[in-house]
Formats: C-alpha cells, structure tokens, sequence
DNA sequence: CTCACAGTTTAGAATCATTCTAAACTATTG
DNA sequence: CAATAGTTTAGAATGATTCTAAACTGTGAG
C-alpha cells in the first residue's frame, strides 16, 4: 500500500469538491459512488451494476442508496439517464451532447460523438409544445 | 341495430384473414383486439390502455392475454415496439418508417413520418456489429 | 358433424426493477 | 460538542410484466 491510498485520498478531495459545487452534501457513499463512475472514461451503468460494482470493492452502500444517489446525480448534471430498454435504465457519464449505439442483447451502450451524427428536418412541434432534446438510438446485433 | 353489427361482420372477416396471413389462429380475444388496433388511423397503445379500451367495449380479454397478443403482434410484424419511457412499453400500430416526438409528462406518442427526417453521419459500428435500426425520439414538452 | 389435439386463454401467483417508509445515522453549523 | 436538517437503510410496497398450470377452443381428420 502507498499509491493506491493517497490517489484515493485526493481522488476523494475532488470527488467532495465536485459534489458541493452541485449542491450535494459529500456524504461517504455518494463520495465512493461518484469516484468510482468519474475516475476514468465515460461509462454506462444501471443501479445493479453500480451497485454491484462499489460492493466488490468492499464498500457497504445499499442497492436504495444507489438508486437515490444516481437520480440526484441525474437532477445535479452530473449524469444522463438513457433510455433504450424496457427493462433496465442506464446513467451515463457524459452528459455532454452525443447518442449512442445500443446491443440489446448484452446491455451494452456505445457513445456515438454529437458532432458525428446530424438529424435534419424534425418538423415543428405540435401547437404548444416545445422540443426538449432529441435522442438517437442506433440498435446494433452481432453480425 | 343494424349497421353496426354488419359492419362488424365485415370487420372481423377481414381481421381474421389478417391474422391467419400472419401465421396467428384468429381467436376471439386476438380479432377483438386487432380490430380495435386496426380500424382506425396509427394508434399507440399500452398493454394497460387496450386492456381498458377492450373492457370498456364491453369484451372480457384478460390482461395477460393482452401482453400476449401484443407480443405475437409485435413478432408477426404487426405492431412495433416503442421504447421512449422506463415505466411502460408502447406499441405503435405504424410499423412503417417513421420517428416520434414523446410527451413524456402525458405519456403520448406522435408519429414523424419517417421521410421527413434524416439523419446522416452515424459511424459505422465496432466491428462484428451491425446496423438494425436507428431510432430518433424528440422529446417534447408543454411550452 | 364430431373428436382429438395443438394452440390459446386465464386467474392468480411470481418476478423484477424501482420506490417508499420510518427509524437510525451523520455532516454541518453555531 | 449539541442540535438539526439532510442521508442512509432494511424491508415492505408498488407496478409493470411474465409465468404456471389448468380450463378452453379452433382446426383438420375421419
């Protein structure tokens, strides 16, 4: 032990930071939750995986928690919530503007670039409604 | 009486050679049904609203037998399914085409044709992968 | 027209993801 | 350090959907 501790320690710092500036208290499961979905790349999770994830670590957070924790990540801006399956619901990481590949089967999300995709020509919405976002989803299958 | 039972006579006759061409045995419970989904314009239903709808018309349909039919009709190409919320599966009696904007607030699905819109620059998917569909939903809200 | 059987329907139980509840805990502020 | 508002949690509750196994019904053969 040595690195991994003090990488934790300052990984932790930020981690309390970020999570006041979304108005969050940094409570010791939001803080393991948040630095184990923002230490690396962008990642697609559900609650189980999430929740499964931070147990195999050796921390103790109920399923509850993580629930609760990733909508309020979701209300802060800190995550996305996808919605390409009737059965699960993913958080995505990047909350920036892009889309994504979808593989049913396995439950895996892929980030398509916003820059990459371009949709033309959505007609006008109905009378007295207003366009909020428009999500792309490419479903893709083993070849 | 008079119009309406010989209009219904025409109806089901039709509906029942709709299914059989469908390779599905045209039972009470599936001609109710189909002729409530098909009669009319592009409908999208819930397994819920159907099942209210087929009540109300004074049929006894069970539930389950809704989200079997559903799912026969779907697989039959009949009805496509609409994923755009976490909480309910849509199905969409337009199996053409097309996109949706989504009212999430009260749970109502409106058609795009599907050449009104383009979307042009999706990648190509990671290798082994490919293409079955591309879905566009735009969300929409009361202004 | 009738029988037999494969395919259907159904009530109710079961499942699964998710949300709720209310009691125990903890970060924060004074 | 104490008070308190915000959090966490186990477990119950919910709601959509699926399953089960028993009863029912199209259909094709005879």
């Amino acid at each position: 032990m040595g690195k991994a501790p003090r990488n934790g320690k300052i990984l932790a710092a930020q981690t309390m930071e970020r999570l006041r500036h979304a108005g969050l208290r940094p409570t010791r499961q939001r803080v393991e939750l948040a630095s184990l979905l923002f230490q690396d790349c962008d990642r697609h999770v559900t609650a189980e995986s999430l929740h499964d994830q931070v147990t195999e670590a050796g921390v103790k957070v109920s399923l509850a928690t993580v629930y609760n924790t990733l909508h309020q990540f979701t209300e802060a801006g800190l995550l996305r919530q996808v919605i390409v399956d009737a059965a699960r619901s993913y958080f995505d990481t990047n909350t920036g503007d892009h889309q994504h590949f979808f593989l049913e089967k396995e439950g895996v999300l892929i980030d398509i670039p916003g820059e990459a995709i371009s949709v033309a020509g959505v007609p006008n919405p109905p009378p007295g409604l207003t366009v909020e976002r428009v999500d792309v989803v490419v479903r893709v299958k083993r070849a």
